[in-house]
DNA sequence: CGTGCCATTGACCATTATCAAACGACGTGG
DNA sequence: CCACGTCGTTTGATAATGGTCAATGGCACG
């Protein structure tokens, strides 16, 4: 594993605060790989091994049933994942696979586990980061349930042009119909509701987003700092 | 506090591992209070001042957003409740509010943070608890995103017919008002829904539902371990 | 008895999914 | 360099799903 890799996984809230000692022996049990865009890399239903940290790329979780399929969440660099699961030594509930080039550290759940029961401030870390994943989901299923389609739509734009430092403007992500999943809809239905919005003030061109009318957005949008807003 | 109820809430997995000493501080802080049906304990968006247990009765959680209001969940004893919004000592993301006459130990969240920085049992039990719940959540969300309501309700009947020791028939815990909004559907819909179950043999008749096709119903519901099964 | 609340039913509308076709960008092979 | 196929996107038509509004019936409680 190349030393700065090593520093991107030290540097994680998740195992910044543990024992040098500890972090060494998960470090030295784990290793690093590579993966092409779009691998799969553990499917809804297995035994987690490993868990996983991102520490270049992107993941896509989704899941499947009844030959439907939706995707739940997409992470970026740096991040942790599989992490209950791993805690709890149970069946991985979401399928992971790459959404563009990536790289991952793979660290022994076995050794995960032993590290968790011998070290405070990593289950302290632990805690924090299920904690603030729980929530995540908390405002997911809010969003889902007390929202349409096109309302989701709205505030992603919003919430995600803040985060890309407010410029009114900016290019989606992912593919429109990867965005439409993560929004639970179909990828038809995303480009209607972009045609809707267009009404509004919200130009589409490709993959580029320009938001002309922000008020009007937001008067559609309604956002709600209690599912919107990264910081609570 | 009774001596009890200080049984019951030391016998929750979250408190029983910890230390005499630590436990005795948290209930020592903590104080029991009782309350009648449909009482809010506590609104979304408020920052929380106690860890709860429940000991007795049933507690119901929702939001609400742009007038739309959806149960997310029910808390039967004994468990506790506002977990991560206190450990993060963050803003709630739900509300709850009695589901019938409840006796709740409230625990100061500041002795609560407190002990979870010494008491690494206490710690690991936190962990085991979020897991669980995030996992509960996950569930819920693909509950929603993969299956139309009717399939919902469908897989609900069994679900807890299941818990109920499989007896093919039982009586619903809650209003069907109530279960309407568990399910993530509006009542009339679910008037309509037990209409449909009809066909395929699923009487109701007020709060009793009987199932006297398993297998026509469980063929309608496709039940999903990875959703609907709550030991995994 | 009223009165109020829940459950049900009907009519209608809104939202979303499905199926099908066409379009357009992009890359490959001729 | 162009023809062609592939794949994501868009558009249209239609159906399924779910929500809203209104009226009615039943039942508990004062």
């Amino acid at each position: 594993m190349r030393v700065t890799d090593v520093e991107i996984v030290r540097a994680l809230p998740l195992f910044s605060g543990m024992q040098k000692a500890h972090f060494e022996t998960l470090i030295a049990a784990g290793y690093v790989q590579r993966f092409p865009h779009k691998v799969a890399l553990l499917h809804e239903g297995e035994k987690p091994n490993f868990l996983h940290v991102l520490v270049e790329g992107s993941i896509e979780f989704s899941s499947e049933s009844r030959g439907r399929e939706t995707t739940l969440s997409f992470l970026k660099p740096p991040g942790a994942f599989i992490l209950a699961a791993v805690i709890l030594d149970q069946l991985y509930l979401k399928s992971a696979r790459t959404a563009e080039a990536s790289m991952v550290v793979l660290i022994p759940a076995e050794a995960v586990r032993d590290v968790f029961d011998r070290d405070p401030a990593f289950a302290r870390a632990v805690v924090a980061e299920l904690a603030v994943r729980y929530r995540g989901i908390v405002k997911d299923l809010k969003n889902q349930r007390l929202r349409t389609s096109l309302e989701r739509l709205a505030n992603w734009i919003l919430a995600h042009d803040e985060e890309c430092g407010r410029l009114g403007s900016f290019t989606i992500p992912i593919e429109k119909r990867a965005l439409a999943h993560l929004l639970g809809m179909r990828p038809e239905n995303l480009s209607r509701s972009f045609a809707e919005l267009a009404d509004i003030g919200v130009e589409v061109r490709g993959p580029i987003i320009k938001i002309n009318d922000r008020a009007a957005l937001a008067e559609l949008a309604k956002p709600d700092p209690l599912i919107d807003d990264p910081r609570i």
